[in-house]
DNA sequence: ACGTGTCAGCGTATATCGTACTCATAAATG
DNA sequence: CATTTATGAGTACGATATACGCTGACACGT
């Protein structure tokens, strides 16, 4: 019983050291494999070949360690993805958030998340599972409301635009719509032209003029009128 | 080279089954295992557990066949997957779409999408990753298309204002927000205070007060007010 | 009615996965 | 220097998806 118990000392959940409860050690050898080189590593390979393509024996071997090494860091896979996903988030912009420019502050705050998405495309389909949020996350959202706190707005109505901003850029946030659309709509035209008569007719419009759908900014800016339009209402 | 090469004849990808090109066997044994039944069962194991406890051998257990009997029927469980989406969205509500009455069918087109992901938890990681759009999927988007194009918008702006619903419904679909917010909300007033101000505001005035927020549904008017106000902008 | 070709279902095998357990090592403390 | 103690690696196990090949049942052409 003198080995490994590490139960009661100290276990390694993830979640403790993304809210900054990590202390140094106190003996021991100096770790060779620090938690920070495993989440960077980690993220790199879900950002190059997909969150699938991750497992522990890739990561260690990546990393040039054992296998279950990694578990002296890290308690369980998910608890490793989670901070992934904490750390790609990564903290907030940190803007003074002027009073008075809300619509500004949260039409970057938009963007900023978009960006999010769009370098870690695997991050997108977490955060739609329910979660323990991390700190980044939790600022990240502390940042939207302050923003839209600039407006005049109830506490409830605060939070609903939030949610609603949020919501609309994490679902909107696709691989860019024009490729998408056109990816699919060679293989609708040819073979299922009656079958999706409105679909066919916007698709060929588009199809006519080269130009690429934006449909984030088009989105945004309708969102944000939207709220704009309940605010002067009262 | 008598045996099953399966390459030339009938190979089982799903998509095809999908799209209709079916056709019955003309030879052999009348099949036990059909692929309605293999995917409803699939369907009900992903609502009731989700969709990570879904596993072949689990799906074969409960059809009372052979694990690789399921083979027969999907190339591969990516395949069986998709089969799942585009099962669990179902063919469209098939409304007669009067033109001049836009909103009210777009609205209603944006709460069947959501009744879709609140009946069907697990569909919502599934369709923020790029994929092979199935029939009754295209056919939800084509009624969506047919909704929108009773405004007066153009062909772009109709897709744009679709992409802008449908995405804002897939963002805004979680786990109820009330529930959400309480459930990170009493975690974050009792250890941050101070860390995140905005926030903890927010989040106190609504827990002084019991009702429920419904962010969907503000949500979802904010949107098409922004819509209408592009309209009357012309 | 009868053979015969074809295909559904299954058993076995394999590679890979996450992770529990154990142990030798090396560093930091006394 | 001796003791403590976390660290990293090795081994092992159960679960996973799925490739391969067999067996037997059914439908068709005769």
């Amino acid at each position: 019983m003198t080995g490994g118990s590490r139960k009661g000392s100290g276990p390694p959940t993830g979640a403790e050291w993304l809210w900054g409860d990590r202390q140094r050690a106190p003996r021991g050898p100096r770790p060779v494999l620090r938690l920070d080189r495993i989440v960077a590593e980690a993220i790199a390979i879900a950002d190059e070949e997909g969150l699938a393509a991750l497992s522990m024996q890739r990561l260690a071997a990546r990393l040039g360690s054992g296998t279950m090494s990694l578990y002296r860091h890290v308690s369980t896979k998910d608890d490793l993805v989670s901070l992934m996903l904490d750390t790609a988030i990564g903290p907030p912009a940190e803007e003074p958030a002027e009073p008075g420019h809300w619509r500004a502050a949260i039409e970057r705050w938009a963007r900023d998340t978009r960006d999010i998405f769009l370098r870690h495309p695997w991050a997108l389909a977490l955060v739609t599972t329910p979660r323990v949020l991390g700190p980044n996350e939790t600022a990240h959202l502390e940042s939207a409301i302050a923003a839209m706190s600039g407006a005049g707005l109830s506490p409830r109505d605060v939070l609903n635009s939030v949610l609603l901003v949020n919501g609309y850029v994490r679902g909107a946030v696709q691989p860019s719509v024009d490729h998408q659309a056109s990816s699919f709509g060679h293989e609708l035209i040819r073979r299922a032209q009656d079958r999706f008569p409105h679909l066919n007719a916007v698709l060929s419009h588009l199809a006519d003029q080269g130009k690429p759908v934006d449909g984030f900014e088009f989105g945004l800016h309708r969102v944000l009128d939207g709220i704009e339009v309940y605010l002067e209402r009262g």
